[in-house]
DNA sequence: TTTAATGCAAATACTTTGCAGGAAA
DNA sequence: TTTCCTGCAAAGTATTTGCATTAAA
C-alpha cells in the first residue's frame, strides 16, 4: 500500500518538524505504533525527495536529512550545532549564485545551496 | 613520525589536485609505494582540517573529502556529477551571506558554504 | 494473474576505536 | 621511561539490496 506508506512517513515528518534522518522518521514511527520496515522508511524517502515532496539535505556530519517545505523554491540556514533550520527566499542571493556560478561555467539546479553556520542559540 | 606522515598525505592531496576522501588518498599512497595504514590517513587528514592546512566538505553523497586550498577566505563551487570544484572569492558573496544570516539571527563561522551545481562539462 | 510494495536479514561502504608494538623525547 | 604515533583488526553507523511474502490492480 504504497500511498498509505507515503502519508504515514510524510504526517511523521511533519510532526518531527526539522531536518529528521530516515533513522529518526522510523524511530518516530514506531513510537507512535507504525509499523514500518526501516527499508521501506529509506526508500520512502528517496521516492518523497524525488518527487519534489520532502527537502533532502545533509547534516554536517554526512547524515541524509528529509523535511517537509513550502513547495517554491528557497535555500537552507542550517544550524551545524543543533541542526535547526530556517527557510528563505531571497532574489538578490538567486543572482548573486547564477552570476557567480556562470563565471565559472557551472549551473545551478535545485535549491542546492545550504548555508551552514551557528543559530541563535549555539553561537552564544 | 608525525611530521613526515602529515607531509606524506599531503603530497598525495596536492598530487590528487582535487577533493579526495581518505580512501582515494588511501589508495593513491598504496599506487605510490608509502605504506600507510588507513586509519592514519583518516587521522591525519582530521587533524590537518582543524589545523585549516586542508579543506573539508562533504559531496553530495555524504563522503568527507580534503583538499589543499588557498589559505585565504573562500567558498567553493561543486559539481553534484564529477565532484570538480573551484575555488572563489566574493566581497558581495560574503556580505549577502552575513545579512541573509543575521536576518535570522545565525552567524556563519569557516568556509561553510559550498555552492552545488553541475560543471560545464557536466551539465550539457 | 500480473505488478508493485513491504519487511527482514544480509551485505556494503565509510569511519571510528581498542590495543599492542615501536619510535621519539 | 614516558609519551606519542602507527597499523591492524574489530566495532559502529548509515544505507542499500536480495528475496520471499503479501497486497493491490
Amino acid at each position: 500500500m504504497a500511498i498509505k506508506t507515503n502519508s504515514t512517513v510524510l504526517t511523521s515528518l511533519s510532526a518531527l518538524n526539522k531536518f529528521s534522518s530516515a533513522q529518526e522518521v522510523y524511530s518516530h514511527l514506531l513510537k507512535t505504533k507504525n509499523n514500518v520496515g526501516l527499508s521501506t522508511v529509506y526508500r520512502t524517502l528517496q521516492k518523497l525527495a524525488e518527487a519534489d515532496e520532502v527537502d533532502f539535505i545533509r547534516r554536517p556530519d554526512g547524515e541524509g536529512v528529509y523535511k517537509v517545505c513550502v513547495p517554491s523554491h528557497h535555500h537552507h540556514l542550517l544550524c551545524a550545532n543543533c541542526g535547526a533550520s530556517v527557510e528563505f527566499q531571497s532574489e538578490k542571493f538567486e543572482k548573486l549564485l547564477d552570476s557567480i556560478s556562470s563565471q565559472f561555467g557551472y549551473t545551478i539546479k535545485g535549491h542546492e545551496a545550504e548555508i551552514v553556520g551557528l543559530c541563535k542559540k549555539c553561537s552564544t
